[in-house]
DNA sequence: GTGGTTCCTGGACACTCGTCAAGATTTTCG
DNA sequence: CGAAAATCTTGACGAGTGTCCAGGAACCAC
């Protein structure tokens, strides 16, 4: 047994294997931190979601920074792919405000653990230096797809936006936590509320 | 030893000592959620940073989650006197906006780790319901304070608020939580843009 | 002072945690 | 096939957790 530690063997040659083991593990990770939460979030916990032991973890991650920081770097690319789909071909102001109010609705409600484990992990990004980087990375790509609807809203109705990215971006952010957290705790109202928002922020924002 | 435990202790006759207790280690507590955050905060580490052994919390609290929740709904008065005071001798729109603004970037640079343990206790009711009602209330005084901004700006400006007092929190709650989350990963433009925000949100929602 | 109540300490408990390593198992390949 | 490498299981470890409790200390009326 040649000991070879996860760290040597991330960068060998046939990642295939290798790498597939580690997305593995890291989706049932996710799936942890997703019911759980981070707080409550174990290595045994993320082995009995997956079909391997505890010790497994090990093998394919240093130590459990390793594998939550993976699990936020895979995070994002999931985040990217999935909301640039969000409100683009939509041809006039009103339809792009009411598309793009559903596909937050939408998501908030089909993965609302998920979003709420988004919040846990930046909340704990405030405390924990290792995750600062990740997960500026995935706000500066939310940013950017939020500017991308006000933009596009902007050309349609031919104005300019009267707000910067940052800014824009922040106000939906809020909007779409705060749905979150009412949706969670059983509010019929939260979803339109988020609908209403979403066109009342581009309204306001143009 | 008649041993009354403390779920009955606490409607006794003189609250006085008791109740000076139970907040003198509730701030010890919200002191160590601050620091170390909610996933790192344990009885032994509230206890060291009081002046009592890790014991005592048992003869106050009946377990961990009375405690955090008794943190939580002490922490709520703070806030409301706290920020009551934002923001309410301006006689017109633009020193309003000024010091609202400001207001909020003091408290941010002041009481920074304060406001970090907020969201991570707001991040935690969405996983634990025992938080939900205290948080769910806190928001709610927090957009009482907002909307009270908003309106007095309306009045200034000869106007009526364009949106409602729900959508307008959700967006000066994102708009502090990202230049908060900003400021501790050591941004330096993250108090003036909140300031910038401030200005943009009360423009655009009169 | 003295006895009783209240308050606090410190240690023990049962448990869970991250980590590690020895060995069993599976896969790979000459 | 059979040896070598890769992969996975299992159990252990020390440290840390919430909780509980026996007993000491402090206080207070008498």
């Amino acid at each position: 047994m040649t000991s070879i530690d996860a760290a040597d063997r991330t960068g060998r040659r046939p990642p295939d294997k290798f790498e597939d083991r580690r997305r593995q593990l890291a989706d049932a990770a996710l799936q942890t931190l997703a019911s759980l939460g981070y707080a409550r979030t174990s290595l045994r916990e993320i082995a009995q979601n997956s079909e391997f032991s505890h010790g497994v973890l090990h093998y394919y991650f240093r130590d459990k920074v390793e594998l939550i920081t993976y699990c936020v770097q895979r995070f994002k690319t999931q985040c990217v792919e999935r909301y640039d789909a969000i409100a683009t071909h939509a041809t006039d102001a009103g339809a792009l405000a009411r598309d793009a109010g559903d596909g937050l609705a939408a998501t908030l409600e089909g993965d609302a653990e998920m979003h709420r484990m988004w919040y846990d992990l930046r909340s704990q990004s405030m405390f924990d230096e290792s995750f600062r980087l990740d997960v500026a990375d995935i706000d500066t790509s939310l940013e950017r797809m939020i500017w991308r609807i006000v933009t596009t809203y902007a050309r349609l109705v031919g104005r300019e936006p009267t707000t910067t990215s940052g800014i824009a971006y922040a106000a939906f952010d809020g909007l779409f936590q705060r749905a979150l957290i009412r949706h969670l705790a059983g509010d019929a109202e939260a979803l339109d509320d988020l609908r209403a928002g979403t066109r009342s922020f581009l309204e306001a924002f143009v």
